[in-house]
RNA sequence: CGCGGGAUGGAGCAGCCCGGUAGCUCGUCAGGCUCAUAACCUGAAGGUCACAGGUUCAAAUCCUGUUCCCGCAA
């Protein structure tokens, strides 16, 4: 039992699922990603992960800048695919898109609707210190992910990074869309609509959002830090350096916000202070305490 | 050619501008000391200073080219 699919997709948060629903047989008739772009230093174009992967298995690919115009709209209708599978692909999907594949679009979703509906849900999730979050695979409908829920996955947040955390739901994502696929394809698929209460929007990470103010609550610092890590990173500046902060622990104290109260980088912040842990210079590689202190020495008393 | 930083013993760095025996903080190993709060003392091993050319009596250091890593930006 297979399905004809078109696979719509990017980042790499998207890889797992095109790998499993290839690994799964399934037909996949043509792999949709977002145009090669200048992107990483010297702004050099490059595929899109999922664009990769597609030409790695030879797949067929399609990169347009929009599907607002009918002939790519055709184009698509004319793969007369069973269903289209949708994982961050970064374009709005127009109804005769969402209508053209026989049994509906379906999309991945990295938070627990109807919470942090939008672009950024697994960092947003993690810089507001929710207790959890989870995968969901939904049917598509024209609003901003608000479409009805087939199933859902789970997992705590504790102290997990955005890095673990975005690697971990997409390999749940995975998984969870070849078993909705599967119910799609007996036909036996349930789905729930999303609570009218609770909606919030994840908005794309600013670049100013980035930058760690002292003064606020080490707890709120440390969501922060780790809704960020490893990418782009929060950071603060050291000795007129720019310093990425990729993982820090608060803990009980007080003083100047931005004073570092011992040798060992301890922090403090507007309530309770924050022991830092992983640090980057820009420039150089991730590194502990310890090692970064050993070539970039910053003492008691001083001031980030 | 978007802007910029970097490549030095296992780790993190200094030295490079003002060429002339390769240094620091750790780690490792040996011995000593001490029964403990990332201990201390002494000693040792370990580096073709990214790679390839060039200048020079002499290059980690100056010049040229190459490779790789990273920050910004997108």
């Amino acid at each position: 039992m297979t399905l004809r699919l078109v696979f719509m997709g990017t980042p790499d948060f998207a890889v797992p699922t095109l790998a499993e629903l290839i690994g799964q047989g399934h037909e996949i008739a043509c792999v949709y990603s977002q145009p090669p772009r200048p992107r990483g230093r010297g702004l050099k174009p490059d595929p899109s992960p999922v664009t990769k992967l597609a030409a790695a298995h030879g797949l067929a690919i399609r990169t347009p800048a929009t599907l607002r115009d009918a002939e790519e709209q055709e184009t698509l209708a004319a793969l007369k695919a069973d269903a289209a599978v949708v994982v961050a692909y970064g374009l709005i999907l127009p109804r005769a898109v969402l209508d053209a594949p026989k049994l509906g679009c379906f999309n991945l979703h990295a938070s627990l609707l109807p919470r942090w509906r939008g672009a950024a849900p697994i960092q947003r999730a993690i810089m507001a210190g929710d207790a959890e979050t989870g995968v969901m695979a939904m049917r598509m409908e024209e609003g901003l992910d608000t479409g009805p829920v087939l199933l859902a996955e789970r997992t705590p947040i504790r102290r997990k990074t955005y890095g673990a955390l975005h690697d971990e739901l997409a390999r749940l994502g995975a998984d969870l869309m070849v078993r909705a696929l599967g119910a799609v394809e007996r036909g036996n698929a349930q789905t729930q609509p999303q609570a009218e209460d609770g909606v919030t929007y994840a908005k794309k990470i600013a670049k100013d959002e980035a930058r760690i103010d002292w003064s606020r609550p080490a707890a709120e610092i440390d969501c922060l830090i780790r809704g960020l890590s490893p990418h782009p990173g929060a950071w603060c500046e050291a000795k007129g350096e720019r310093v990425k902060i990729l993982d820090a622990l608060p803990a009980e104290g007080r003083g100047t916000p931005g004073a570092l109260l011992d040798d060992a980088l301890t922090v403090a912040c507007g309530d309770g202070v924050l022991k830092l842990l992983r640090l980057q210079r820009a420039g150089r590689g991730p590194m502990d305490t310890a090692e970064f202190l050993r070539g970039f020495p910053l003492h008691k008393g001083e001031t980030l």
